[in-house]
DNA sequence: GTCTATACTGTGATAGAC
DNA sequence: GTCTATCACAGTATAGAC
């Protein structure tokens, strides 16, 4: 008997052509603006015809869902990569956090659209490509978590202060830093508003929760 | 001689007419999402054919063009009837508005990407367009610095807090009331923040400018 | 000036040959 | 697995009826 191949050789390609597709389709979306993505184009630039993405994609939406995914998966280690980074002081690090998003963000517009917005007409993102979001969340609220911030209403109200400065960014100053410098700002207020500590640098994390219901 | 007619019924039937349009536009819109819109589906709606359409704006971007306009004059209007009933009490007065103005973009959402930007691929507004959009800026502004807020810091730190719940609640639960509680509680902080007086009403307008550069 | 008919180009998607 | 051919749909330009 031949036995079973430990690699295998089809399935590798096949996925190295997948992520050149994906590339491409980066590409395009920057230039032409996510919504003008077309599949002609991202087919000419990987040197194929049009109907063969389908070979490897079954649908445009499936193009933007693996997208979807790719840019939340991205987020992803970059949350967890900055973490290892952070400074113990609350401030600090709540201040790095928000801005690494924020950079994040704004420095690739076309990829923020779709990770955020309800932008594209048919599209809707898959359970498996909405994971690595969730994740992004489940992260978010471990490390207010570390800060004692733990109510929902905090969390919600962090997560509003970028999403505003994001928004203002891209829409009225590509390219700038006026909202950054914003949230910058939004960032002294929350930790104002909530109690936290200001300067001094404490030995260890907090363990009490700090903020709260109104 | 027959003399100038006062009235152009030509003109005016071409202009209601205009209207019914941008009536069945802003129809579909709401339906379909506002990239979707498709002048075929426009024209079946006011009994034409697409092509029709083009007698009475040159391309669909000027249809998109129209509603923009339409979107911010609507916005201004209901910002300047409000400020007639609103409190000389800061804190409620500007809780007001910033609800009011969260209503008005959560009521419909489609009106709000339009509003907002970047998501329709080839549409600039116009400068004609974009005109009432300043207004709301300078409305926005006044009613501010009416209760001392002055700097540009703390607009634009204004601006985005509505501009984050909006984006959160339209995107992740529309229809929901989730994140009007974010920005309402936001509003506390804000004033805060800036040092406005928290519940006793003043007999006047606080005169003197109360934020800063940080 | 208003509207229809026709057609050109580009889109996502499918069927079938190789 | 990739191609060609084709389809139904889009925006839009133009010609011509009224």
């Amino acid at each position: 008997m031949l036995g079973e191949p430990i690699r295998d050789r089809r399935a590798e390609r096949h996925e190295a052509t997948r992520a050149e597709i994906l590339t491409a389709a980066w590409a395009v979306a920057r230039e032409q603006g996510i919504a003008a993505l077309s599949l002609r184009d991202v087919a000419r630039r990987v040197g194929m015809q049009a109907p063969s993405l389908y070979s490897y994609f079954t649908s445009k939406n499936d193009i933007y869902d693996a997208m979807f995914a790719q840019a939340w998966t991205d987020a992803l280690d970059g949350i967890r990569t900055l973490k290892q980074t952070l400074s113990d002081e609350p401030r600090e690090a709540l201040r790095t956090a928000q801005l690494w998003f924020f950079d994040f963000a704004v420095s690739d517009p076309a990829r923020y659209l779709l990770m955020g917005q309800r932008t594209i007409p048919g599209f809707e993102p898959s359970p498996q490509a909405y994971a690595p979001a969730v994740a992004v969340i489940d992260e978010t609220k471990a490390l207010l978590g570390s800060f004692g911030i733990t109510s929902d209403d905090d969390v919600d109200l962090w997560i509003t202060l970028s999403a505003g400065c994001i928004a203002q960014q891209t829409a009225n100053e590509p390219g700038g830093t006026r909202w950054r410098l914003v949230l910058d700002r939004s960032v002294d207020f929350y930790c104002d508003a909530l109690g936290i500590t200001k300067s001094q640098r404490p030995a260890t994390k907090a363990k009490k929760p700090i903020g709260g219901k109104r």
